[in-house]
DNA sequence: CGGGATTTTGCGAATAGTTCGCAAATGAGG
DNA sequence: CCTCATTTGCGAACTATTCGCAAAATCCCG
C-alpha cells in the first residue's frame, strides 16, 4: 500500500531513449514506427501504457496536433516555460516565460528561429464565474 | 463551373443557431445534443459536415481540446486574436493581438477576467531549417 | 407554381486513435 | 533461484470522425 512501483523495464528504457533523442512531439504511432525501425519490439499497447506512465511522473508534456492526435516530447512540465515550434521539421525550442514581449526578438537572437506566427490561449475565471 | 453552392437548408441554420448563442468551443456532440434539445433532429455526419463546411468559409474557428476530441466555436480566425477560456465555464472572450505584455492587465480590467495561466505556441523555422 | 440539375442529408459501414481485460512474461527483493 | 507485484502482448472494445450511396431538399429557370 503507499509506494507504487516503478519497474525499469526494456520497453520503458527503449521508449525514454526515442524521446530522449527527438526534439519533437511524436505520436504513439511515430515511437511505436522509431522502436520498430531499432528492432524493439513493443506493443502499441505498451507505447501508450509507457506514455502514460511517464506523464505521470511529470517527464513528458502531451499535446494533441492540429488534427486531435495526442503527441508527446520529453519535456517537463513543472518548469512553466513555452515552445518554439519549427513549421518545417517540428523541432521545439524551449522559450522560458519571463518576458512575452521580447520573445520575438530573443527567440532569433538566441535560437536562430524565424518567427511566423503564434498561438496563445489564457485560462482563468471569468466575470460570471467569479 | 466556377461558382460553389451554398444552400441554406434546415440543419445548417439550426447548428450555425447552436453556435451563435454559446460563447464556447463545442465539440460536434455537444452540438448534435444541443439539437437534439431543441427538437430538430440532424444527423451527427450532417453536424460534422457543416462544420467542416463553416470552416471552409472562415466561419468558425476549431481547436482540439486536451484530450484531442475537435470543437469548434463561431469565431473568424481571419481577424488574428487570441483567446481567454474559462476554466470554470468554458466561456470564451476574444483578446486582440495588440500589446502581449499589457494582457493581463487589460484582461481583468476589460472583461473581469481573473488570469491564472497561459499557454503559448510559437510557429516559424528553426536555424536548422533555414 | 412546377421540373430538373445540383447539393445536402441520413444511414450504416468503414477508419483511425486509444483503451481494456486477461493470461503470460518480466523485474524486484530476499 | 523463488515468490509476488508489476508490466507486457494480444485481441477485442470504444470513441471520434469519415465515407458511399440512395433519398430528400434546395435552387433556378421557365
Ligand atoms: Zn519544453
Ligand atoms: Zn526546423
Ligand atoms: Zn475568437
Ligand atoms: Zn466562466
Amino acid at each position: 500500500m503507499g509506494l507504487r512501483a516503478d519497474y525499469v523495464t526494456r520497453p520503458r528504457e527503449w521508449i525514454a531513449s526515442i524521446l530522449a533523442r527527438e526534439p519533437r512531439f511524436l505520436s504513439a504511432a511515430q515511437i511505436h514506427q522509431g522502436l520498430e525501425r531499432d528492432g524493439a519490439r513493443v506493443s502499441l499497447s505498451t507505447v501508450y501504457r509507457t506514455l502514460d506512465h511517464l506523464q505521470g511522473k511529470g517527464d513528458i508534456t502531451a499535446r494533441p496536433d492540429a488534427d486531435g492526435e495526442v503527441t508527446y516530447m520529453l519535456c517537463e512540465p513543472s518548469r512553466h516555460h513555452h515552445h518554439a515550434i519549427c513549421r518545417t521539421c517540428g523541432r521545439v525550442e524551449d522559450v522560458d516565460c519571463a518576458a512575452m514581449e521580447q520573445f520575438a526578438e530573443s527567440l532569433r537572437a538566441r535560437n536562430g528561429f524565424e518567427l511566423d506566427g503564434h498561438a496563445i490561449e489564457f485560462f482563468g475565471k471569468c466575470g460570471a464565474c467569479r
